[in-house]
DNA sequence: AAAAATAATTGAAATACTTTCAAATAACTC
DNA sequence: GAGTTATTTGAAAGTATTTCAATTATTTTT
């Protein structure tokens, strides 16, 4: 969890005015478990919290973060962003079932050979999205 | 490119009637091999080639498709579906300046390690997208 | 510490993409 | 070919996100 005093540096450190509203967004952004985000819990979450703030402004100030570099996109379901706080580069498992995401580290998912990349272009970022589904028999205790 | 009782036989065998605007739809998309395509996409070249078809028709035969198996989703720019024709395992650039998505095929990419799967879960999918962005100074002729 | 300049916030409206609806039509079954 | 079932359709609704113009807040200049 971040104080104000560290999110304002934060902010500062990326060149974003440190309003209350992004000062708000966030600690909570940088609280350990909401990793993985959408607009919309960030927004509820927040007024659960008690600040006042805008839908619009949380989609504002998510493109400014990630513009920023301090959230990174996630798209793993059709028709929503999920913002995730993790900028070091790492990977996921999205268990479809749930919408539930969850991160891989780099080191547990290596690359063994990356293909030739076209000419004059360079990578950005690799991506690795693990897709998981229920086992159908993986517990004999669910077997009828 | 697939003639009509090439694509009957095909909608036939994933148990999907083989409905006029079905059949035009399937010539579309197996005219070449890889071919990456949103739904208005697919709509507006099956108006140009004079099939008549509605967008919502597309949308429903896509999402058909999809079930059946024989297109797969494809997630990489906010708010926008890709459907890729392509269903064999394999992996994507994306050129996030123009768009485009190219294929990669499994043996180019491989993948040495994979992280402990949570238990009961089982992997339905792994994919990979590499996005690319234009070399900053990669052609010398490009240089000032 | 005002004043001036700049940027952010806001609710509302607009946009973009996709799904759903109920009626009409088309495709299958016997 | 009559009856059953699935599909197509335009229109409306739904969902997620962006944009708008006015207000308000923050930073810079004086």
């Amino acid at each position: 969890m971040l104080n104000s005093l560290k999110a304002i540096e934060l902010l500062k450190k990326v060149a974003l005015r440190p309003t209350k509203q992004r000062i708000a967004l966030t600690k909570i952004l940088c609280q350990e478990n909401h990793l993985h985000i959408t607009a919309e819990q960030l927004h509820s979450e927040a007024i659960r919290k008690g600040y006042k703030i805008s839908l619009a402004t949380v989609y504002n100030a998510l493109n400014r973060f990630k513009e920023a570099g301090i959230v990174k996109q996630v798209l793993v379901e059709p028709g929503k962003i999920y913002f995730d706080t993790n900028t070091e580069p790492h990977h996921h498992f999205y268990i479809e079932e749930t919408g539930e995401l969850l991160d891989v580290s780099d080191d547990e998912c290596k690359i063994a050979s990356l293909p030739i990349i076209p000419a004059e272009y360079t990578i950005n970022q690799v991506q690795i999205t693990i897709r998981l589904e229920k086992s159908k028999d993986a517990d004999p205790r669910s077997r009828n």
